[in-house]
DNA sequence: TGCTTGCAAATTGTCGACAGAATTGCCGAC
DNA sequence: GTCGGCAATTCTGTCGACAATTTGCAAGCA
């Protein structure tokens, strides 16, 4: 995930990425080239480049003769990708439990039982909490799926983070995490299915909400 | 679908794709900016910026320093984008049963039951069945998942091509979809399933050896 | 006052050029 | 005959400039 190289596309691909993904820019926002490109002191060559490439990512969306625009979502289209996300999950899930190693499912019980580390921020619990339902995808050993799921993270992190806000959500969602493992333990497909159904199916019932604090949230500071 | 302005990105990008999905570049070969702009009568620039979106689309892949390259694929990265279209329709298929409007399933079911057209060459076959899967999965009324599965198809087409080549596959096809738009029509959510279940199982079964035949054929007038 | 029209500024679309890195082919040494 | 290193060549990475388009403003007219 480091990026190898220090070219300028690169630069311009991180610096245009972490804005977009803190909100730094604000959807619907166009993203002025020149402005970019003399901010960066780099030409427009790369971070035209780079911007086609966050087009891919989901974060910025284009319109010929106009231009870059940080992309616009809303509420039906968070809960679309969660949607989503629940499919990939639920089939990696069975597909795991059907066809992977005992020992990639012992070397995931294994890291994921210790105790969690008490979480400073809460940008490191969300992070976690990524790479928790990461690892648990990877087990299936399916990159692509992977991949398209990798993606999707990007773009609901920001609702995640405003999830995981309530400390209560917070505590059930590390107990289901915990049943979760345990099922995975077992080998218990059907078992775990359910567990992780309702644990997604809970976290889509309250992303509308969520979506709609984090669009206030993002446009705190608007000018009315 | 179509091109509404005749940009010259537009031209590069079409005309590279076209390439692409017919295999007339072979995986793994590297795509010379130079020699495709002059080609087109262009500059590098718009080639350069219609190769970017077309890694978005998992058509090519891009090694910094080195440039672009027609992408290489694999058996198993093939089977793996078969199991994410299965979770991906799966899911929609539970969506829509769920939630979709009974005008909307009414006029899916009034849409595909309709005699098959005798299909004149395997294209439009292919073009037919696609179609089928895109119109299932967009009844839930997902954008996204819509999205992700549009792009998938078009990084199995060709497998599917092979895999409706035999004759007795075909009909078995067509016979598959009958089955599972009669469920559809009942609001059968489980025995819709079942049947979508297993008719993306089967296909997914055949993958491996269809990979093998279509890598074959790709590169059949390969000099040894 | 409100709408249309035309001009000017800003911004994107495309180009050709140059610098630097990577690849290829050649030549000599072992 | 084969391997290693050097040099020519090819190709990408980035740039600045100009052309074409769009947008915003302002003047003119109904």
């Amino acid at each position: 995930m480091a990026k190898s190289r220090e070219n300028t596309v690169d630069l311009a691909y991180a610096h245009l990425r972490a804005q977009l993904v803190a909100f730094e820019v604000k959807p619907g926002n166009r993203l002025n080239e020149s402005e970019i490109a003399s901010g960066l002191s780099m030409s427009r060559a790369p971070v035209r480049e780079a911007l086609n490439r966050l087009i891919a990512d989901g974060f910025v969306s284009f319109v010929p003769g106009r231009g870059f625009f940080s992309r616009r979502f809303s509420v039906s289209e968070m809960a679309d990708l969660y949607a989503v996300r629940r499919d990939l999950e639920l089939g990696a899930l069975s597909d795991a439990m059907a066809g992977a190693s005992d020992d990639a499912i012992a070397g995931f019980v294994a890291t994921w039982s210790e105790e969690a580390p008490i979480a400073a921020d809460l940008d490191a619990l969300v992070d976690r909490d990524e790479q928790f339902h990461q690892a648990l995808a990877a087990l299936s050993g399916n990159a692509a799926r992977l991949h398209y799921l990798t993606n999707i993270n990007d773009r609901i992190r920001f609702v995640r983070r405003i999830n995981l806000e309530g400390a209560a959500r917070r505590q059930g969602a590390l107990a289901e995490h915990d049943a979760l493992i345990e099922a995975v333990s077992r080998r218990d497909g059907a078992g775990a299915k359910a567990v992780l159904r309702a644990h997604l199916d809970r976290s889509t019932d309250e992303v509308r909400v969520q979506v709609q604090n984090a669009l206030a949230q993002i446009f705190a500071d608007e000018v009315a």
